[in-house]
DNA sequence: CCATATGGGACTTATTTAGACCCGGTAATA
DNA sequence: TATTACCGGGTCTAAATAAGTCCCATATGG
């Protein structure tokens, strides 16, 4: 199959633009359905009239429908893009990208997601499914998965199917709550992804930032203690990856704490800890939960990060632990190329 | 692969006309290099402009190269060339059409060649091959082959490589010599075919049309008899199929004959025979070679034709024989599937 | 040296594609 | 009920692309 692409490219080269152009089109139509052209148009940033042009095309393909409330793809149209998603990946030849990534990041494994987050968001829920079938792929009987907050995290536990193979899975938080949106807090996404699994949780509830002296009164406190040891036995660790200076606003840091932080060259987060280009720990979050200690004795971890703007904080997360695994979406992976090839 | 070509066969339906005007221009260069694009555009059909355009997108892609002296395919454009030709029956999905047509026809196998010999006469190249490949994949050690005389044949002969795994190969004329142009007399067709099977071969020096006086006489001659005998055993008998008012007026047949040729019906002719549209013998030349008895006794018969007008006679001469392998261009079995459902 | 065929350039004309509207309908909403 | 926002479809115009046509300097082979 890779020589008949290869083929293909070298005679129609103009051929994955255009099935991509409408392979996003089918997509966005897809998950926003019904809507309507101009919607559309403005939505993915192309002209109504291009749109008009290509969804004639797919219309006479019968791969969606148009009516008068808008456009919805057929049922044909929904395998075409559910098999064709398996298509794009050789077909961009991702897998050699992923290849170089590893090579320059120095990391076990780099998993790819076709298409560009900061153009299309939609890419979330492809990376949320990716990453809910590299856990599926790994996990193993009487496991316990650790998993942080943030939106990317809970489209991971959205995107999990039900109906598991596995017994006897805990899901815990690794660590405490985090922003404004309930459904995206770390609590919320561990139970979430728990009932997926048809495993159990346990729920974390301790603020992220604690002053010295609270902190160390609650880890006395039996049940985090018990929290504490069952932590340090995490199978697998699915985390976000952040911007530290958008982690460092968004957990509402004093001023002086944020400049402290940016001051000292931080650029990435996860899990609470601020770290700098080198992956150098310049900040910790005095909270609860996973420490760098124990993320060493963790044998699976999975990163998972999407957007341009991540690029320099995933060259800095790639250096904390050499065997873990990327997960991130095409745009990114082809921003830190660029910037390394400088 | 074939479900992949389906998927792109619906995303992006003017995928194959492209890809097989690029390859048939690729192709065409191939073996007329080095030449120019007026010639070319001339040769193919088409405008100036419009090979220009299409020899640009080739030579940006490093498939061909131009010099003063005209057009030439790189090597790369060479191995392009050879594996594309592999996937292009698949892409026009030619397995379903060879299907239909085995059902309609009621035979055991059809071969087609992709491309229409009546607008591109390079294609009888790809059917030499074609067949070559197909005798080769059935001749084993001590074969005898009996093939016929005529352009396609010639091809054939021309096409098959040299090198071969088997031994004790014998090749002989299906019948007497034909045709103004040597090079496609049955005789030096079974000798090229020999020689490039490494194999033996006997030659046949009878002419096409005899009178039955001399015909008896001829009969008598101990060379003669022994050629019939070694007729008899033929294992592999290959032979071009003809339009009978066509292979009428090329024999040279009195008028009065054809008339009551044509008169009985006669539309297809194969190995000196006459046969009207239900496979029914109508006429037989006068000549020595290989009978219809024999042909029953046959173990493998390879029919080849090409181009439209052949329609007719492939239909007749397919009811002649049911375990038949008949090799023929795409063009004439859209034809005959067009003819069958009216 | 000449006849012929070559690629490249340049111009005009067709064709396709994209942009920018407007229109009548519809469905939810105020 | 009036309104508003969005829907597909129609249509005109501008832009871009593709195609047709001719010319020219040149190389090649007799």
């Amino acid at each position: 199959m890779e020589e008949l692409l290869k083929l293909q490219k070298k005679i129609i080269p103009e051929l994955i633009e255009t099935l991509e152009k409408r392979y996003n089109i089918l997509r966005n139509i897809y998950y926003n359905q019904p809507i309507g052209r101009r919607t559309l148009a403005l939505k993915m940033n192309f002209g109504e009239r291009i749109i008009r042009t290509e969804v004639e095309v797919l219309k006479k393909q019968d791969l969606l429908e148009i009516q008068s409330f808008g456009m919805y793809v057929t049922h044909e149209g929904e395998i075409i893009i559910d098999k064709l998603k398996d298509y794009v990946h050789s077909l961009k030849d991702l897998k050699s990208l992923e290849k170089k990534l590893e090579e320059i990041l120095s990391i076990k494994k780099v998993i790819i997601v076709p298409g560009h987050y900061d153009n299309d968001n939609l890419i979330i829920r492809d990376i949320g499914k990716t990453s809910s079938e590299c856990i599926k792929s790994i996990l193993k009987d009487n496991n316990i998965i650790g998993i942080t907050g943030g939106l990317t995290m809970a489209q991971v536990a959205q995107e999990m199917p039900y109906g598991n193979t596995r017994n006897n899975i805990l899901v815990l938080p690794a660590r405490g709550g985090l922003g404004k949106n309930v459904e995206s807090q770390a609590n919320n996404v561990a139970a979430k992804l728990a009932k997926k699994l048809n495993g159990s949780y346990k729920l974390f509830h301790v603020p992220d930032s604690l002053e010295k002296k609270a902190l160390d009164a609650v880890l006395q406190i039996p049940e985090i203690k018990e929290f504490k040891s069952l932590i340090k036995k995490i199978d697998i660790l699915v985390f976000g990856l952040g911007r530290a200076d958008e982690m460092a606003e968004r957990r509402k840091l004093p001023e002086d704490a944020v400049k402290r932080i940016m001051n000292r060259g931080a650029v990435a987060e996860a899990f609470g800890y601020y770290f700098n280009r080198k992956g150098e720990k310049v900040w910790e979050s005095s909270t609860v939960g996973l420490s760098l200690v124990d993320l060493n004795n963790v044998k699976n971890v999975i990163g998972i990060a999407c957007g341009e703007k991540k690029a320099e904080a995933i060259m800095a997360i790639a250096s904390l632990k050499r065997d873990m695994i990327l997960i991130i979406d095409e745009g990114v992976s082809r921003k830190i190329l660029e910037t390394t090839s400088e």
